[in-house]
DNA sequence: TATTTTTTTTAGACAAATCTAAAACTTATA
DNA sequence: TATAAGTTTTAGATTTGTCTAAAAAAAATA
């Protein structure tokens, strides 16, 4: 139906709109494909023909509902995928990124509605983001950060921001998982780097790079 | 590392060349890959570039080891799809074969020895043929068809050799299914159609197309 | 063996997705 | 508000995989 290609950038521009709420601009586009902003511009116009995004010379892109329908199946069958390696195979959450890049492109509709139904039907995907519904319907992420939070505020971890390896391999080394619960013991003005108590293992300080990345649930 | 085009040219060769023995001309694999005759003579010359099949000018390509090695990896992980949307998510032995068409080409180690294990390490696909082995290894394929047995002659089903979808809900409608056991009562020479009795199922006739593509063991 | 038929290859073109370099436009700044 | 800086688009190429039409080679046949 469409291209991989055309199903990465509705993805990317899905992601980088703010979940479609805002305009994006080239270079945003090209930094996060990690292409030139020319082969933006190209591909841009080819969306635009095709009513998947709405677009002015020079005015930046948004998203069209028809395009945000593709790019939020493209990220369902994503999470499920992930659900999947992690649940099925014990792959572990910083593992399925790259795999799911792939797997998120194979079509049928029938596959993906039976891995649903093998995995229960799974609201969130390792990360803790919501997976949207074969309506293209997906549950609001909160948008509280760790590092919003003050000495003395206790909260719940709901998800990572970042899918990035890196950022989740250093979550697990810290013993920070989904559903933990965490204290806020002390703010370091200098640096902006926070020392938490963390349920059932040590108390630690982390960066803020980190602590921005850390969707929490106040409690 | 190899395009999805490259992988399947290489699959078709392998195929067609009875695995790997024979050699084959460029009028098959065009028909093979629903493709035109020369756009088959350029992508030989490139993959001949690249040391995976041996070809000379008007004289037909054979596949090199290397070539071989790609070609049963892909076949390896096709098989090890089938088996798995089979047995964990309830498709029909006739339903999978165009999913795992795409599912194939999915590049990851990891995943693919992982599944394998999900899997129990199965042997064979739902039609009944071997799959490699990680090495590229593969158990040979019995070459016994039901249209070379004789009226009195009797035998269990070990595979279909044609995977398409309408030989396989035929051969459901009639229920022949793999292992079951068949004795031939009569050939009729005229079509070269056969009669058989099938262990608990009411005895049928057959085409000589039918029979000519069911693989089987002799009892 | 000469000729016809079939098969295979080459030549030249096209579409998709990308690139670099240069031009055009917008935004920021002096 | 003119100019500088930054962003975006166009122009022109490239790569991959495909095509049609024509030429070349091999195989079949008279």
């Amino acid at each position: 139906m469409y291209s991989l290609s055309e199903e990465n950038y509705l993805k990317a521009i899905y992601h980088l709109s703010n979940n479609g709420e805002e305009s994006v601009n080239t270079n945003a586009i090209a930094e996060e494909m990690k292409t030139a902003p020319a082969s933006v511009s190209d591909m841009i116009r080819k969306l635009s023909k095709k009513k998947l995004v709405n677009y002015q010379k020079y005015r930046g892109v948004t998203i069209s509902s028809k395009g945000k329908y593709i790019a939020l199946n493209v990220i369902r069958k994503h999470r499920l995928w992930e659900v999947f390696l992690v649940e099925k195979l014990s792959f572990k959450w910083d593992e399925v990124h790259e795999v799911a890049e792939q797997l998120e492109h194979i079509q049928s509709n029938q596959l993906i509605e039976r891995l649903d139904e093998h995995l229960g039907f799974p609201k969130f995907d390792p990360h803790g983001d919501p997976i949207p519904n074969a309506n293209g319907e997906i549950a609001p992420i909160p948008t509280t950060t760790l590092s919003m939070l003050k000495p003395g505020d206790k909260c719940r971890v709901i998800c990572a921001k970042d899918s990035s390896s890196d950022l989740l391999v250093y979550l697990d080394k810290i013993k920070i998982s989904l559903g933990a619960r965490l204290e806020v013991t002390d703010f370091h003005a200098f640096d902006g780097s926070f020392s938490l108590e963390v349920e059932g293992a040590n108390p630690i300080t982390i960066s803020s790079k980190v602590t921005e990345n850390i969707i929490v649930e106040e409690l």
